[in-house]
DNA sequence: GTGCGATGTATCGGTCCGATACATCGTGGC
DNA sequence: GCCACGATGTATCGGACCGATACATCGCAC
């Protein structure tokens, strides 16, 4: 993909948990990456490269394409999990991409995002608690609402751990037609003999 | 207060919203704050101040004062909305500052984080609706709690917005031990005279 | 035929974080 | 008695990221 389209991908993978990616970060990340040899560029220059414009630094959408080293790496990344990977953000930049992960780091993660969301949550219970006096009628409700979110996300979590122990796909509690559903997660990508533990 | 302290005591304000404030952001801001005028040096250096120990640049403990001028400037941001209000963090700073705004302020900005809210809402039920074939499971499941999450949120704001207009302080749905409360929000801080709209 | 919104790459200044350094104080354990 | 350790407290530095901005092209509606 070029740049353009890869924030767009990204942000309707990404939409529900942070905000689109800043060009700011884009186009020097995309420029570490092939200087790592992560990525490289893949054809299509301009279409019209046959005349020499000598206008301003003119380059038409740049393609890039994933190296074999830069797929190695990629599964490296999402599959170790530094104190970082329980944050909001990078939890979910981690489930996003759970399919091209082993179930065994799909629980540690769960089960590491959990723990954090009920630190958290115990944090906001002892402030509800311990200075309810101190704090005005609206800080408390924000506390309550941040609570409730906590309560339901551990919920949430609680379920996905038990459908991975059960060896089931995520259920589909509010949508789904009929029953839930059952189709395959963590499909091996094509042409390429993936490590379980890199 | 001192830094630390002024620290501690966001962190118990906002904790629901954002980590705590980083001492690489903090003491930079306060001496900001102190350049602009709107918070003094306000005494307490040393307790052993009378020997000149000529160590490295000690200096324990500076605590700060807010100034008349950072009192009204404080007001204005505040009372002010931009963009930036609506956003998570924006509009949990807003909020848990709101018993020192007036009505008006809090309807306003309460309709527009719930116009924010219902605009993500809706890109996430766009997402779940046409791009659904093209996501994993995984990333279906995270669009789903975020949607969740929004039709949460809508709830409550939308609840918030009915006791303003009502002239209720917020509820509180699910603690309270008979009704809801009657405390008294934005009193008037005091010894200032407050102006309505900076 | 032209204006305007979507597409597309790029940079720059500023802000914030995470790690780290360093010093003091209170307190509990041996 | 003393000392180790965690809490308290101020401070800086490099790096990552955002928000604004600039500039060019393309397609299409009016």
């Amino acid at each position: 993909m070029h740049g353009y389209e890869l924030r767009k991908e990204l942000t309707a993978k990404l939409g529900a948990i942070r905000a689109a990616i800043s060009y700011g970060s884009l186009y020097p990340t995309l420029r570490r990456l092939q200087a790592a040899g992560w990525i490289t560029e893949a054809a299509e220059t301009p279409a019209t490269a046959e005349e020499v414009p000598a206008l301003t630094s003119r380059r038409g959408r740049v393609v890039y394409k994933i190296t074999a080293e830069g797929k190695e790496r990629f599964a490296q990344l999402i599959a170790q999990a530094g104190p970082e990977t329980y944050d909001d953000t990078g939890f979910g930049v981690h489930f996003a991409f759970f399919a091209r992960t082993d179930q065994a780091t799909r629980l540690r993660i769960l089960e590491g995002r959990r723990r954090k969301i009920e630190e958290r949550r115990e944090g906001l219970r002892d402030v509800l608690g311990r200075a309810a006096e101190r704090l005005d009628a609206y800080t408390l409700e924000l506390q309550r609402h941040g609570l409730d979110a906590c309560e339901r996300e551990v919920r949430w979590l609680e379920e996905l751990i038990a459908n991975e122990r059960s060896g089931r796909a995520p259920t589909v509690p509010h949508i789904g037609t009929a029953g839930g559903r059952r189709e395959d997660n963590s499909p091996p990508p094509p042409g390429e003999t993936r490590k379980e533990r890199p």
